[in-house]
DNA sequence: CGCGATTTGTGCACGTCTTCACAAGCGCCT
DNA sequence: AGGCGCTTGTGAAGACGTGCACAAATCGCG
């Protein structure tokens, strides 16, 4: 834990980053295996077995690997995986090494609850703008930031290098707050309001919608429900299917 | 407009309800087109191309109509589909038809923002219980319901039919309300703790992790960084791949 | 110094998801 | 009635993601 030389990590800025592409299913899950491992360093461990670490981040001890190995991290073989270097590996990956500024735009019910979340902080960002359209909202101080009006988006974009904007307001100001954002140069968005956002090229949306949460969940309910209604009686239900094309695993979700 | 005789849904009740299993990528987009379905029969349309809407829910028509006619829905070739007909479809899929009954557990920061939500009850859902752990909060009022305490959940499990469980409390207690919720009979699950729930086998549990999401982006965005800094310079920038296995798409972010 | 226990890294096979491209079907217009 | 344009539904191919199983590497111990 004195000065370690990380193979893939910079050892200088302004250099060639060598970023791997990494597959967009392992790029979700870093963040998963990130938090387990301070949880770990937190406890004391100074290194992991794929095992360890994938039983804590709940995946596929192979995926875990896999995962690990594409982003050319070296683990010690009959040892694990050091647990300091692995997070500065991948904290560098996901470019968490700089703290990313956040602008928060809309603080109403939601937004208010994203102002006041630390997770934002300790988990490499930082708020560094709340904005609203309100006027009788704007000047309001929350966790020692006071909103401003989203008619400054521009200047505050300027002073604070916002690299991340997060769409709180309701859907119908979305497009419009979205459209803005990217307009003083913001690349990549957060949004939890319920509709779909067209942004140029280049720019990354990522959407949270609880409602379709609870609709999935609805969904694997029903199915649940329409299951054990039907214990043994006609197996899977294949409603109209055409030719012999029967479903390859008729029960997997009970089995095992 | 008058009375539809749908193909797949039920007429009846307690009849076998033939769920085709559907594809849970599939699952995951029915949400987002019954959205849409929503707007565009408050706009006065009855019905939709595949392409008008698979632009109004942000993905490939292709896509769409293949996810349709997983549930066996019928369109109109030449015409499009019903959307009243349509939303009936999916919202049985979906398990819709029923009003879900989902109990929040712990009403903090998070949890306040979520209660006060009206996107629950427009999407099919319906909250039913409050409940916390800390005894200053217990009796506040929030929408019309009355935060209990959460030692009554057996109650309030009884009492509502609790179908879904949400999680908003810090992740030191999460593995313990879920282990609550499971032992009242939930079998659905949606959390917003950063912590990894061990539930067993038949309980659905989703997760919603914001630092997850801000990570991700934060990935894209140092990834888009690195590859302004170097605009013809190497190329694809694959660090220590051992064999002469390239990747098999050099470019493929910018193109296009 | 060598051996066995352990754990990583990965080749390979399999399943799932996406996308293209087009035949089949439908309605409208002449 | 017939043809024409439009749209669905789907076969097929390829891209992608997953998980097994094992060789290679490393450590600790005798
Ligand atoms: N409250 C929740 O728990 C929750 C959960 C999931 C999703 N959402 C979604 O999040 C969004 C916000 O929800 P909410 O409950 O906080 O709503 P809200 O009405 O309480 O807050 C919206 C805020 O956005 C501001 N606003 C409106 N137009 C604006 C504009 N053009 N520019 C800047 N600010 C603007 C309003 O002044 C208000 O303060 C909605 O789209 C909602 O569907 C909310
Ligand atoms: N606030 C946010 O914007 C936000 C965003 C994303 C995720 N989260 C996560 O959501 C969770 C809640 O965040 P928060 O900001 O509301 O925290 P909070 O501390 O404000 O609220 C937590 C609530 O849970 C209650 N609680 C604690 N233990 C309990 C138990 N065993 N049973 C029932 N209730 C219990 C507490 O009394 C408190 O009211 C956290 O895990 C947080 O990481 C919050």
């Amino acid at each position: 834990m004195s000065q370690h030389r990380h193979p893939g990590a910079p050892g200088r800025a302004g250099a060639v980053p060598a970023l791997p592409d990494l597959p967009e299913a392992t790029v979700a899950r870093l963040p998963e295996y990130l938090r387990a491992l301070h949880n770990l360093a937190d406890a004391g461990h100074e290194t992991v077995s794929s095992e360890g670490l994938s039983a804590a981040a709940g995946v596929n001890s192979a995926k875990l690997r896999k995962d690990l190995s594409h982003l050319g991290s070296y683990g010690t073989r009959g040892v694990g995986y050091d647990v300091a270097l692995l997070i500065e590996q991948i904290e560098y990956v996901l470019g968490l090494t700089q703290r990313r500024a956040v602008a928060l735009v809309g603080v109403g019910n939601l937004g208010h609850a994203l102002a006041g979340y630390d997770g934002f902080a300790s988990r490499g960002f930082r708020i560094a703008a709340l904005l609203d359209a309100d006027p009788s909202r704007v000047g309001e101080e929350i966790n020692g930031l006071v909103v401003r009006h989203v008619d400054e988006l521009p200047a505050v974009a300027v002073e604070e290098s916002i690299a991340i904007g997060v769409i709180a307001t309701p859907a119908a100001a979305a497009q419009s707050v979205a459209d803005q954002l990217v307009a003083v140069g913001v690349t990549s968005i957060l949004n939890f309001a319920p509709c779909v956002l067209s942004v140029p090229e280049g720019v990354d949306v990522r959407k949270v919608d609880l409602a379709i949460e609870l609709q999935i969940l609805s969904f694997h309910e029903h199915r649940k429900a329409s299951l054990t209604a039907l214990p043994a009686t006609g197996g899977s239900a294949l409603t109209a299917l055409p030719g012999g094309l029967a479903a390859t695993e008729t029960q997997e979700a009970i089995g095992t």
